[in-house]
RNA sequence: GGGCCAAUAGCUCAGUCGGCUAGAGCGUACCCCUGAUAAGGGUAAGGUCGGUGGUUCGAUUCCACCUUGGCCCA
């Protein structure tokens, strides 16, 4: 025992146990002391002030990562800290490589999603508010949630520039939203149209289709005669039919699921190749297609009848149908949209309460009934039993009265899915109203956001097919809202002509109003107080004018954050993958309306977060990780590098099982360093470097090579950065996490460092093999830190203050480089030769051991038989191999037969605990071996040193 | 219902142009060590490559359909 003192044994400060949250707290007061995020950025600006000419083309690298903001309306989930942390590694990874690497974050303080989740709380309590008022409870509701989400971002130890984040209320934010809009009104983009929308009628606002949600509903389900009224001899021409009844009444009929849009009728379409049949009930005619005939009479339970002729649907188009109980005859049209899978083959067109109705009724010019008010009930233009009605409350009065009249044939109810408004969870109606819009095909908008869409790098590749088709697809954005916590569409009325003024003065006056005072201003002013006195209307030369009272769709605030934040078009846009109708979609057409191009060059897109049963996270389901509390449980660094470990293209499992195995990994990551460390407490600056063998050596070097191990290992080590380089630049951390991992578990843990502990442990403190082992130790452990550093930051700067430092942050350090003279290929292949023999040899080890031969493998003895190949690679090993098998003697025979192994001879050194026939001879240490003997006669003159 | 995407061991991931017995690590089982010790090492078991068809001499890989799951839409 007494010769434990003599041993080089690994010690360290560096905790065994990762105590994340001394360490996260630690972390975060050295950041803040040292200004991390912009001293990070400083170190890029005078790096291109200090440089000669030659390097300044560095000076345009920049690399700007382009925030999508969040809504500041809760605690963050997994999603955000998901997000943020992606967002986290590419900035620091970037920076590491010498860019100028800005990230400002942002948050999306407007909308509906703040408004009614104050609403929640304050209740009644809004009716007594003035706008202005509940404007600024708004406001005060988004800030607080704001600085919560910050403080929970900091811990995820992102780098920002917290400081200074974008909030789309800034003053000078909404004046760059007021700004583009005017652009885009100048550029022939805007426009004010009358256009069914989904409306929510308890909201009383628009909806967007992103606020849709779908679910079941019950609705009815109706079959109706819209009875023909044109005289039957002219129905007879068109169908060429002389033996038609002409004497019964003849009916075209329709199904619909809506009763209560049956006021807003104004035509009846059928499809103009679909065939229709005349069926004869003996009391009247009823006309419906052919291919529907079944399904038609099994709901309306009709039993006797008999088809008496049929037609396509061109030839009935034109003919006029009595309207079921309203004074009026409506025609019928052709059109595509009717389907040959549920109903009749007609379709009731109520061009006020449908989009496909709408399209239909501007080609045959129809008019737009729209006797809906904003909040759902029936004006005074419909019929009296419904009049002051609620919408749905007619359905059933519509019935009964069709029911009286005799043109309801069937009433049922069935299940359907409906869209329902996101926030209030009600059903949604779809109502003509007064909207501003953003034209698509104004300009081929479309058509140019389709090639710049071609133009952009999209990660993974098939965002690109996906996005495009959305484009392709999209109906004009209708960007106005009737709410009160946005933008106001930035538009006055003329009171003479009523006609609306977006650009020039008009829009001027709002941005000097905005910047000045804010939206607020809008909503407390007259307009007479906004613009110039003398203001004229150019249409008319009136000069009394209204504000509009609309706000802007908070997807056309956040779109314009291109403009607003970063001032032009970023490198990249990182979000997850319904971003592609949302940010992605709005930002591509502000910017395509604004430059004609797109505000990104490259837009990588993640999944989304699921159980470990492929099941999305829900509250409901109860299978939701909390990221506070896995920061709590495991540390920032575990969660961290959860997001690194998983392919992000996909969606991505979290659960307490995964999240178990992903500390498990970093433990062992962690640990792997310690040891470096702890081998490395001795090893100072001052002490010289082993220099690789391939490296010019000067004279007298030679010795200071470092062994053949040592530079293998390095090899490895510069592969893996490599790898690694290669990974971070494609965006796949996942990769970089496997590559890193795998590095520690299997050539340092497994392979090097378990070879490499004799050396460290029992040889002279100076001696050349053991500092050639310490050199390539420091080197790795170099390495690894910044290799970590992007995902690990907090470990990886903890690692790093304890290994000497040179700088106060390993972020200051820069990314490892790939050292060429280190990629030796010969030297890779002729140890995966000796790799795979070392595979065999242990095998045959296990077996010793299990036949209790030898217990550790320092008990063993080795014969090694080899031929070709491998008896040359070991061979050129030879005096190694007892270090490179772990065993105390290695004899090499050429030959085909099995490694033997029998108990080592000789017996076992007190210190190194190798079996040697040497121990005992040495008088003054007979209990230790040859080199452990001369270790420790010289072990008191060199103690220190 | 439509568009886009995914599915390889219990888990996280590899798998090149279609080509040998489909790999790694974790986890599990068993063993060793006790000088990385709330550590470390070894060996082993684990797969109908989601399913069914098709193309092909040959399919985890290409095609079609289906199932399951995700995002977006209706």
């Amino acid at each position: 025992m007494e010769y434990k003192s003599t041993l080089n044994l690994p010690q360290t400060d560096f905790p065994i146990r990762a105590n994340s949250a001394k360490v996260e707290e630690d972390c975060l007061k050295l950041w803040d002391e040292l200004d991390i995020y912009h001293k990070l950025l400083e170190k890029v600006e005078s790096r291109k002030t200090s440089t000669s000419s030659v390097e300044s083309s560095s000076v345009e690298r920049r690399y700007v990562l382009h925030d999508g903001p969040p809504y500041p309306n809760g605690d963050i989930h997994l999603g955000h800290a998901l997000n943020k942390i992606l967002k986290d590694i590419v900035v620091k990874y970037k920076g590491q490589c010498g860019f100028y690497a800005p990230y400002v974050p942002g948050w999306d303080c407007h909308g509906l999603p703040i408004e009614t989740q104050l609403l929640k709380e304050i209740g009644d309590k809004r009716k007594e508010m003035s706008v202005t008022e509940f404007r600024e409870r708004c406001k005060e509701y988004a800030l607080k949630y704001v600085d919560l989400q910050r403080r929970e971002f900091k811990k995820l130890g992102i780098f920002a520039e917290w400081d200074k984040p974008y909030l789309t209320i800034d003053h000078s934010y909404e004046e760059k939203i007021v700004e583009l809009f005017g652009v885009l009104a100048e550029r022939g983009y805007v426009y004010r149209g009358l256009k069914p929308i989904h409306w929510c009628p308890t909201d009383q606002t628009a909806l967007a289709e992103a606020e849709l949600e779908y679910e079941d509903e019950k609705s009815p389900s109706i079959y109706v005669k819209f009875q023909i009224t044109n005289p039957k001899s002219q129905i007879n021409t068109n169908i060429k039919n002389p033996n038609l009844p002409t004497e019964l009444p003849w009916s075209i009929v329709i199904w619909t699921t809506t009763p209560w849009t049956l006021p807003a009728n104004v035509a009846v379409a059928a499809h103009p190749e679909m065939e229709y049949v005349f069926l004869c009930t003996g009391r009247e005619v009823l006309i419906v297609a052919e291919g529907l005939l079944e399904d038609f009479k099994k709901h309306v339970e009709l039993k006797e009848h008999k088809i008496l002729d049929k037609t396509k649907g061109k030839m009935l188009e034109g003919i006029l149908l009595k309207h079921p109980f309203i004074e009026k005859e409506v025609p019928v049209i052709l059109g595509e949209l009717v389907t040959a899978e549920t109903g009749t083959g007609f379709v009731h067109i109520a061009p006020g309460h449908g989009a496909e109705d709408y399209q239909a009724g501007l080609k045959y010019k129809l008019p737009i009934v729209m006797p809906v008010n904003a909040r759902g009930y029936f004006d005074e233009t419909v019929p009296d039993f419904i009049k002051g009605r609620r919408y749905d409350e007619s359905n059933k009065l519509i019935t009964e009265k069709m029911q009286e009249n005799g043109t309801l044939l069937k009433l049922e109810f069935f299940k359907h899915s409906y869209p329902h408004c996101w926030r209030c969870k009600k059903p949604v109606i779809f109502r003509a109203t007064e909207q501003w819009f953003i034209s698509v095909d104004k300009n081929d908008l479309r058509g140019k956001a389709l090639k710049a869409i071609a133009r952009t790098k999209w990660y993974p590749g098939w965002g690109e097919n996906r996005i495009r088709g959305m484009v392709e697809t999209r109906p004009d954005w209708c960007v106005s809202r009737q709410r009160s916590w946005g933008v106001p569409v930035p538009a006055f009325y003329c009171i003479e002509c009523g006609k609306p003024q977006t650009t020039g003065i008009f829009n001027r006056s709002i941005r000097e109003l905005i910047r000045l005072e804010g939206t607020n201003g809008w909503f407390s002013k007259e307009a007479s107080d906004i613009l110039p006195p003398g203001t004229k209307c150019p249409a008319c030369g009136g000069e009394g004018f209204n504000k509009e009272t609309d706000i802007l769709d908070v997807w056309f605030e956040s779109g314009s954050s291109y403009a607003a934040v970063i001032n032009g078009p970023a490198d990249l846009y990182l979000e997850g993958s319904d971003q592609h109708r949302g940010w992605f979609q709005s930002s591509l057409l502000v910017g395509m309306g604004q430059m004609d191009r797109a505000p990104f060059d490259a837009v990588l897109t993640h999944g989304f977060t699921i159980d470990d049963h492929g099941k999305k996270m829900s509250k409901s389901l109860g299978n939701v990780v909390d990221p506070q509390a896995v920061v709590k449980k495991y540390g920032a660094d575990v969660l961290r590098l959860w997001v690194a470990s998983t392919d992000f293209r996909n969606d991505m499992a979290a659960s307490d099982m995964i999240l178990k195995q992903v500390q498990d990994a970093y433990l062992k990551i962690r640990n792997t360093c310690r040891f470096l460390l702890s081998n490395l407490n001795d090893f100072t600056p001052s002490v010289p470097r082993q220099s690789s063998g391939h490296l010019p050596l000067a004279k007298g070097e030679k010795e200071r090579g470092l062994l053949e191990i040592d530079r293998w290992i390095l090899f490895r080590l510069h592969r893996l950065i490599e790898k690694v380089k290669k990974a971070y630049d494609d965006f796949e951390f996942h990769i970089v996490y496997h590559s890193i991992y795998d590095f520690c578990v299997n050539d340092l843990s497994a392979l090097y460092l378990d070879m490499s502990k004799d050396r460290l442990y029992c040889d002279a403190k100076n001696s050349p093999k053991r500092r050639s082992a310490q050199s390539a130790l420091a080197e790795i452990l170099d390495s690894l830190t910044r290799l970590l550093s992007p995902i690990l930051s907090y470990t990886a700067e903890n690692i790093y203050s304890y290994s000497q430092p040179k700088e106060k942050s390993v972020f200051l350090l820069g990314f490892p480089e790939v050292k060429k003279e280190y990629l030796d290929e010969d030297l890779g292949a002729k140890w995966d030769t000796l790799l795979s023999v070392r595979e065999r040899v242990y095998k045959i080890l296990e077996e010793a051991r299990n036949q209790k031969t030898i217990a550790s493998s320092n008990e063993a003895a080795l014969e090694v038989f080899a031929e070709g190949e491998d008896l040359k690679a070991l061979e050129s090993i030879e005096a190694l191999l007892p270090m490179f098998f772990i065993v105390s003697q290695v004899k090499l025979y050429p030959g085909k037969a099995d490694p033997r192994v029998t108990h080592a001879l000789g017996r076992k050194c007190e210190r190194c605990w190798m079996w040697s026939e040497e121990v005992g001879k040495h008088h003054d240490h007979p209990t230790l071996c040859d080199r452990c003997a001369k270790v420790v006669k010289d072990y008191p003159l060199k103690k220190g040193n």
